[in-house]
DNA sequence: ATTCCACGGGAAAGCATGGACC
DNA sequence: GGTCCATGCTTTCCCGTGGAAT
C-alpha cells in the first residue's frame, strides 16, 4: 500500500508543486535581486490554514538555493519562538553560530550583534506564523540587517500590523503581499494525486476518491493529506489492497483529533484544565470560568494570566470566544469548523 | 452618572539557570 | 561545593478603556 512514509507527512516539501504558480513566480522575483548582490525584497504571505504558505515559501527558497548556491535560508516557527531572544537563536541556529551561545545568561543584543556580523552571503528569514512575535523589536532587528531578508507568513494580513510600533510598521507596511486562497476541490484533488502516486501503490487510490477527500477537507491541504496517510494506513492495517469511500469517511474523525490532540499536548496543566472545564460546557462565560477554575486548583494562576492563556489557546484553535465585554463566551471549537 | 465586568498593555517581581569566583 | 551575579522567561500587579446595566 505505503511506498514512501515521508511523502504522507503534512510537513513534506515536494519536489514539483501544483496550483501556486503565480505566488512562487512573486516570491522568485522579490528573492531575484539576491543573485546580483541587491537586497531582496521583504514579504507577507497569508491566507487561511492549509493553503500552502509554508509549504510553498519553503519550496521557493529550495529552488533558489539549488540555483544559486550562494545563499543560505533557515525557518522559524514563531508560535514556539515568540520573544526576542528566541527568534534570534533560531537564526543563529540556521548559520550553525549558536555552539557557545545559552539559553540563559547570553545577552540578546549579543545574538543580535553575531547576527549583524555575520555578512558573508544573503540570508533568507522565514518566519511562520509571524503574528505570534510578542516582542516587535526583532522584526525591526532583521529589517535592519542589510543581508538578512525575511518571508514572514500569517493567517490574517491584519493580525501581524495591528500591535506592531509605528517604527517598525512604517517600513514593513511595504513589503510585498502574497495572497494564498483556499485550495479548491479540484486543485485539492490534484495535490492528493501528486503525494498518492509518489507514495502509494499505483492502484491504491483512485480519482473518484480522492475528490471525496479533497472535499470533506474544505480547501486544507494538511487536513487532505492527513486524512490520506490515515487512509493508507488503516487500509494496510486491514490489508486492504484500495482505499474505499467507506474507509474515508472512517478516517475522517480520527484525523480531526488527531490534530486537536497535537495541540492539546502543548497546553500546560492550567490550560488543559481551562480547557477540559470548557469542554463540559456547552458555552462558558468567564467568571464561571475563572471560579471553575479556582475550585480545581491549588495554586491557581491569576485572571490576568489565564486571560492569556485562553488567547493563545484560541490562536490554537482550540477554543473560541464570542460576544464582547460582559457577553463574552468561551466554547471549544468544533473540529469541522474552519479558520 | 455611576457601577460592573472583562479585556489587554506594560512595569515589576519572582523564578530558574549558567558562569565566575572563591 | 557554595555564593553571587546576569540574564531570559513566567507570572503578578496595576490600571486605562469600553460597553452594558443600574
Amino acid at each position: 500500500m505505503i511506498t514512501d512514509r515521508r511523502v504522507l507527512q503534512d510537513e513534506f516539501i515536494p519536489r514539483e508543486v501544483v496550483h501556486r504558480d503565480a505566488q512562487i513566480q512573486e516570491l522568485a522575483s522579490n528573492l531575484e535581486p539576491l543573485m546580483h548582490e541587491q537586497p531582496a525584497q521583504d514579504m507577507l504571505v497569508y491566507g487561511p490554514p492549509g493553503a500552502g504558505k509554508t509549504c510553498i515559501s519553503q519550496y521557493a527558497l529550495e529552488q533558489l538555493e539549488a540555483e544559486a548556491a550562494d545563499i543560505t535560508y533557515h525557518y522559524i516557527n514563531c508560535w514556539e519562538n515568540y520573544n526576542r531572544f528566541s527568534v534570534l537563536y533560531e537564526a543563529l541556529d540556521g548559520l550553525g553560530r549558536t555552539l557557545d551561545v545559552h539559553r540563559q545568561s547570553t545577552p540578546t543584543d549579543e545574538l543580535f550583534d553575531r547576527l549583524k556580523s555575520y555578512d558573508s552571503r544573503p540570508y533568507i528569514l522565514i518566519l511562520d506564523e509571524v503574528d505570534q512575535i510578542e516582542d516587535n523589536r526583532v522584526l525591526y532587528d532583521m529589517y535592519s540587517l542589510e543581508h538578512v531578508a525575511i518571508i514572514m507568513i500569517a493567517n490574517r494580513e491584519e493580525d501581524v500590523f495591528y500591535r506592531m510600533d509605528d517604527r517598525i510598521r512604517s517600513r514593513l507596511i511595504n513589503c510585498d503581499r502574497i495572497q494564498f486562497g483556499a485550495y479548491g476541490v479540484s486543485e485539492l484533488t490534484d495535490i492528493l494525486a501528486d503525494r498518492a502516486a509518489w507514495g502509494l501503490h499505483p492502484d491504491a487510490i483512485e480519482h473518484e476518491q480522492l475528490e471525496h477527500i479533497a472535499d470533506v477537507a474544505v480547501g486544507d491541504a494538511r487536513i487532505a493529506i492527513g486524512i490520506l496517510r490515515n487512509a493508507a494506513r488503516r487500509a494496510e492495517a486491514e490489508g486492504a489492497e484500495r482505499i474505499k469511500i467507506d474507509l474515508i469517511d472512517d478516517v475522517v474523525p480520527k484525523t480531526q483529533k488527531e490534530t486537536r490532540q497535537k495541540n492539546i499536548e502543548c497546553l500546560n496543566d492550567h490550560q488543559q484544565l481551562l480547557y477540559d472545564i470548557i469542554d463540559g460546557n456547552d458555552s462558558i462565560q468567564p467568571r464561571e470560568l475563572y471560579d471553575a477554575y479556582d475550585e480545581q486548583v491549588d495554586d491557581p494562576r491569576s485572571e490576568r494570566m489565564l486571560r492569556k492563556y485562553l488567547n493563545k489557546m484560541e490562536h490554537y484553535n482550540l477554543i473560541v470566544s464570542e460576544g464582547e465585554g460582559r457577553w463574552r463566551q468561551y466554547r471549544i471549537k468544533d473540529g469541522t469548523e474552519q479558520g
